[in-house]
DNA sequence: CTGTCGACCTAATGCGGATTAGGGAGATGT
DNA sequence: ACATCTCCCTAATCCGCATTAGGTCGACAG
């Protein structure tokens, strides 16, 4: 008995006299059914017209060598989390370029795995893919080690270094979007901005601190950053600043943002307002919160679909392509940072 | 030369000195598995370790009919539409039922390529899957006709009755989730509401009328509904139903929220104020929209998990399953909806 | 010492379609 | 009449895995 009831290309094969492969190049084949009689073709589409003969995606695949997979593996406990919205961009653009390119979106979800190494199956599983993108702010070192030794394609969403050229990425420009955030500050006719940061140590957060320590050089300030891990900031310690000359202050945006939280929560309390008080930017994209805040623009979308593209020419075999790629983000201009009174 | 540079069945079988078969057993069996020798099976699982070996999805599905993968296909234009955020709850219930279920999500996107019927293609693509959701507020009901006609399980997240028992469904309750809100008003003290609607003959658009109608009767109350494409609701009929003795409206939730935003624009230009001049409610959920609308809230994550579950057990061959499921909505109270002045 | 019974594994085959090498039949040339 | 050449199509295989029907070998009973 036949598992599937569907009619095959074997089906028709019988009802129109003629062998399964010359119904396979009739009806799969587009160039490769040149060489096949008038006749022929017509007795074996009309065959298949009227059995409503589709072909068996999976049949296809399995005989073309190539699923058109591509995988997405998102690190960081992925969506059910509070900032998780901000992964949507990124989704969008996978999504939309993965259509374009002809592919379908294969998700793979870390969070039933309950292991000590939450990662290690799932980027086994991985490999089902033609190839697979990665999101998240930290990356598991020695799991996504294992993965680069083998041929799988592979493209991290967000800069990552650690494995030097062996791990192509898709990264924003933080440094120089950083620095912007500065440049906008001294614009306005600030002098004193300091930069509080997490104690957190990924790429991302140093290249923010290197943005913002390149835009105070460039504006010939002294650069001052201070890290907290969000209980430290009191209210009494935003007024100190202030009463040293402070006039603006710039947080660091992550995916937890416990500083800037912590400092919006401090200055509430110590009954200090931006940009009346304190001119106040955030080294992120304004978009994921409250409106107004000073930032830039993290292009996500552009990322995602960039992303996208990058791997399906890694799939393709494509040696030339760069494998880093770093965007610019846009200054988002808010009404928190104004010039200081 | 081997198409896929990934290990197959038989890399492993050599490497083990076995053969393909009981790597398959040893790999793929469960119980299958029992008459081999330990050691037999310690082999192969080291060699199959060693290889870093998965399984293919196509192949495995081609031979055994499954290949734990759950697709989701989303009609309506996917995610790039502004009303998209509504489906990521969705999302995120269905990923997270997913993967407490073992599978992966294979997520079908409606290809750019804009034949004249875009689903066709991706409605064969999706036997790839075990099984496939669906999510989109209209149905294309030829192409999935044609999928029903096919074994493959389907679930529909969103009532549609329009192939009766044959397409399974995890509803919301929109029926008594519109009669809660017309009873909540009622209990405010208003008497005469109004039911704004848009043309959309959608059944959901159906049920909720149907609930407001139910509402009203159940309270007494004389039911009027007024249809609208969003343009002919002026400030100054606004006014008239005021006149008449109206002190509250309700409004459908759409994907476009047409009417809705119609008349808050119209109220905003009469100079009406809510709950001031006249109660709002929405016969939809507030969270998509500005704070504070009265309403109900869908459980758009519980309702994506509970349609992971239903089709799980669908693909088990679970025959005796509820097809359809509706899920009851919480009542959510806001500030647009007070006691008639 | 032979027959029987398990225990363990493998050979063979199928799933549905793509691909390639090659063969039969008719036409053409000499 | 025989070699050659085309034109069309088919036989054979493969893709990677699952499944079933044996087959082999040692142990143990008779």
């Amino acid at each position: 008995m036949r598992p599937s009831g569907r009619p095959r290309q074997a089906d028709i094969a019988r009802l129109a006299g003629v062998s399964q492969p010359t119904v396979s190049l009739i009806l799969g084949g587009t160039a490769a059914a040149l060489g096949i009689a008038e006749e022929t073709q017509r007795k074996v589409m009309e065959a298949a017209e009227r059995l409503g003969y589709m072909p068996d995606p999976i049949a296809t695949r399995l005989a073309a060598g190539q699923n058109n997979l591509l995988g997405l593996y998102t690190f960081t406990s992925t969506f059910p989390t509070e900032m998780s919205h901000a992964y949507y961009p990124f989704l969008v653009g996978i999504e939309e370029e993965t259509a374009a390119q002809g592919y379908d979106l294969l998700m793979f979800i870390a969070s039933s795995v309950t292991g000590e190494r939450p990662h290690a199956q799932v980027l086994n599983r991985v490999r089902l893919a033609d190839g697979c993108l990665f999101l998240g702010r930290h990356l598991p070192v020695p799991e996504m080690g294992r993965l680069l030794a083998t041929d799988l394609p592979v493209v991290y969403i967000g800069r990552h270094d650690e494995f030097g050229d062996r791990l192509p990425y898709i990264g924003a420009d933080y440094v120089s979007a950083g620095a912007a955030v500065v440049r906008h500050l001294a614009g306005l006719g600030h002098e004193r901005i300091l930069y509080v940061r997490e104690a957190d140590e990924a790429i991302t957060s140093i290249d923010r601190e290197a943005g913002f320590r390149g835009g105070m050089d460039e504006c010939g300030l002294a650069a001052v950053v201070v890290r907290t891990d969000g209980t430290d900031l009191t209210p009494d310690r935003l007024r100190a600043w202030r009463d040293q000359g402070v006039t603006a202050v710039v947080t660091e945006a992550t995916d937890t943002d416990a500083a800037h939280r912590a400092l919006l929560a401090a200055a509430e309390r110590a009954g200090l307002r931006f940009p009346d008080d304190l001119s106040l930017a955030t080294l992120g994209d304004p978009r994921d919160r409250p409106k107004g805040l000073t930032g830039f623009a993290v292009p996500r979308r552009e990322m995602g679909a960039a992303a996208v593209r990058l791997l399906t020419k890694l799939i393709a075999g494509d040696r030339t392509v760069p494998r880093h790629q770093l965007m610019t983000c846009e200054l988002e201009p808010g009404e928190t940072a104004a010039p200081p009174r």
